[in-house]
DNA sequence: ATGACGATTTACT
DNA sequence: GTAAATCGTCATA
């Protein structure tokens, strides 16, 4: 993989060392890449990102100097996975940023996928309820939100702290076409931080107007 | 040892 | 629209 074509390039550390507001509109339009054990390639260009601004952030697992061990790898390098299990089921992906040791994170909300989106619907598809008659799911239904997109990418616990400047499982690449993505970009709260006080309004999110693989109702939610 | 709580998704009324 | 699913994590004791 020569670096001659743009959209091979991986992010830098360079790149990720910078504060999470910046990062998170900076990562739209790029590329996730994930390589499976058995050499298997899935990606998705990035449609939808939130920043988390760290100990003075109520909504942010590092809120007040919070370390434990499962928030440990937010004080890691920029450029270092944050990937957690929430809700009892479900995993989330992280993009740690910011200066060295600063708990700063992007979270990365919705992708739109572009390559593997067979094992994608396999994955998503392994976990959906029997009950009803298993539809086919549709492109937008694979990355639409934190957990689905790592449902799809087989992204879990192995890939936490995970160098993504140097991982051969799981990087980002700079992938920009030209006119995307589409300027502005949508802006609103973050979604399911209703906890947190003032820090709930602030608008944090950032999207592709319009794109059918950000999550919410009919992609989008709020202007 | 215990209990409350999610940076969510899905199914159902 | 509302509610269930489901369990690791962390603060409290």
């Amino acid at each position: 993989m020569s670096a001659a074509h743009p959209s091979m390039e991986r992010l830098t550390r360079r790149f990720y060392s910078t504060g999470s507001v910046s990062l998170a509109q900076a990562l739209i339009g790029r590329t996730l890449v994930r390589v499976l054990d058995d050499g298997t390639r899935l990606a998705g260009t990035i449609v939808e990102t939130e920043a988390y601004l760290g100990v003075e952030d109520r909504a942010a697992h590092a809120f007040g100097g919070r370390r434990t061990p499962r928030n440990e790898s937010m004080y890691g390098p920029p450029g270092t996975a944050y990937v957690y299990f929430t809700y009892g089921m479900h995993f989330c992906f992280n993009v740690v940023c910011g200066g060295e040791g600063e708990p700063v994170a992007v979270l990365i909300r919705a992708l739109e996928p572009i390559e593997g989106l067979g094992l994608m619907r396999a994955h998503r598809a392994a976990r959906l309820g029997r009950a009803r008659r298993p539809r086919e799911l549709r492109d937008s239904d694979l990355c639409s939100g934190p957990g689905k997109l790592c449902q799809a990418m087989a992204v879990d616990r192995k890939l936490d702290r995970v160098d993504l400047t140097d991982s051969s499982l799981i990087w980002l690449e700079r992938g920009v076409s030209k006119g995307f993505p589409p300027e502005p970009l949508g802006n609103s709260p973050r979604i399911g931080v209703g906890y947190s006080g003032v820090w709930a309004a602030r608008p944090l999110r950032w999207f592709v107007r319009g794109n059918p693989h950000v999550s919410g109702p009919k992609g989008g939610r709020v202007a």
